[in-house]
DNA sequence: CTATAATAAGAACAATCGTTCTTTATATTT
DNA sequence: AAATATAAAGAACGATTGTTCTTATTATAG
């Protein structure tokens, strides 16, 4: 009667296909899931599809589901340290759904520079870019100047629009940028990503 | 003498990537190439990976290779705009792809203070942690002090392991963390998604 | 202790897989 | 017109695919 405990093989497909980035055949999940004989994994796997993990693809593959993507979110107070305490489910995110409403209206932009280092948008961070027309002073948007991107905050006065850095301790190095045919905005900055680059000696190591 | 014209080859492998999220076998391709005999389909293919579209996955598979996700950002624009960075499609490169390597490893976990505004990790930010027993010096750190996670700097001199913040004005505000039971390090800092609060009062709409 | 459900293993199926080889058609160049 | 790449087709290969059926091993519940 006892549920079988699917998320430890979820998270070897999950790690898998970070790897892979491709869903393995059932004779190489068999393998990856301890060497179980190919039927069972192939029953496994009917469940990840039942639970929205795994789904149908054509040719008969199997792609990731919703719920795939899925990562859990951690509390502030340690009440129940993730994977540890079964009763409370974990708050669940899709990150890319959690970033992008609109694909098709959305890219990604390397950021250059530390000119917008005070809103802590930092050299080397992917900012989310959407495509619009319609721009407010106060946003961060991502404008063309001289033929080439840079991204700012848009900025009024009685002269007119134009584009400020944010980066307070050097001030002199970014002054206002105001073009003189007028501002060409390719669209607004609504979020960020960033990878952390690994840094420091490693010291404590224990294995 | 001339060259396979392999673009309109692959515009339709992407299509068909962006709505399966699968590369079809060979087979199938043929038929999504017009009906292609299937020899000269994997003609195609293993010139698609020579240069970088395709590459070869586990099982005799294909999958993309570093350059599927390529879309040069002046091609959205109106031409003129030079299309310098090649930059991807979050429609096609899934974010989480790039962010998470371990999964089953990582959670995230939402920032609060401004402890670390000095590396660019503000308020409301998430953080991408990924679970690690061996944390170096000068590494950020998700510890647990108090029953409560708090995300620092690890640090060390001849007193031991110890928390700093990074917050240069508010110095006072975060002084060094120094628990007396031992350091208990749940993992490390690998990245951070942000989503833009949405300021700034429209004004110049023009729609 | 027995019944029963869950967890596996093993064998066998046709279908499809990627690959290779040989042959034909279509352009392009000389 | 002849020579020659390129583009495509066709057939055939063993290997692997997903699937299903039957049987064995555990574990749990009554």
């Amino acid at each position: 009667m006892q549920q079988l405990d699917i998320s430890s093989y979820l998270g070897k497909l999950r790690d898998y296909y970070a790897r892979e980035s491709v869903i393995p055949s059932i004779t190489e999940l068999s393998v990856l899931w301890n060497g179980k004989a190919r039927s069972w994994t192939h029953q496994i796997v009917q469940r990840l599809k039942e639970e929205g993990f795994l789904e149908n693809a054509p040719g008969g593959r199997s792609r990731p589901g919703p719920r795939f993507f899925e990562r859990t979110v951690g509390h502030a107070v340690r009440a129940g340290i993730p994977q540890q305490a079964a009763d409370v489910q974990p708050e669940l995110l899709r990150i890319d759904d959690y970033l992008i409403e609109n694909p098709s209206q959305t890219i990604l932009f390397p950021v250059k520079g530390d000119s917008m280092i005070d809103l802590g948008i930092l050299e080397g961070d992917m900012v989310i870019i959407e495509r619009s027309n319609s721009p407010s002073t106060g946003q961060v948007v991502l404008a063309i100047v001289d033929n080439e991107f840079t991204l700012k905050v848009l900025a009024k006065d009685k002269r007119g629009y134009y584009l400020e850095a944010r980066n307070h301790s050097r001030t002199q190095d970014y002054p206002p940028i105001r073009p003189e045919q007028g501002l060409e905005i390719y669209g607004l900055y609504v979020g960020l990503i960033r990878k952390a680059r690994t840094s420091g000696h490693r010291l404590g190591s224990n294995r």
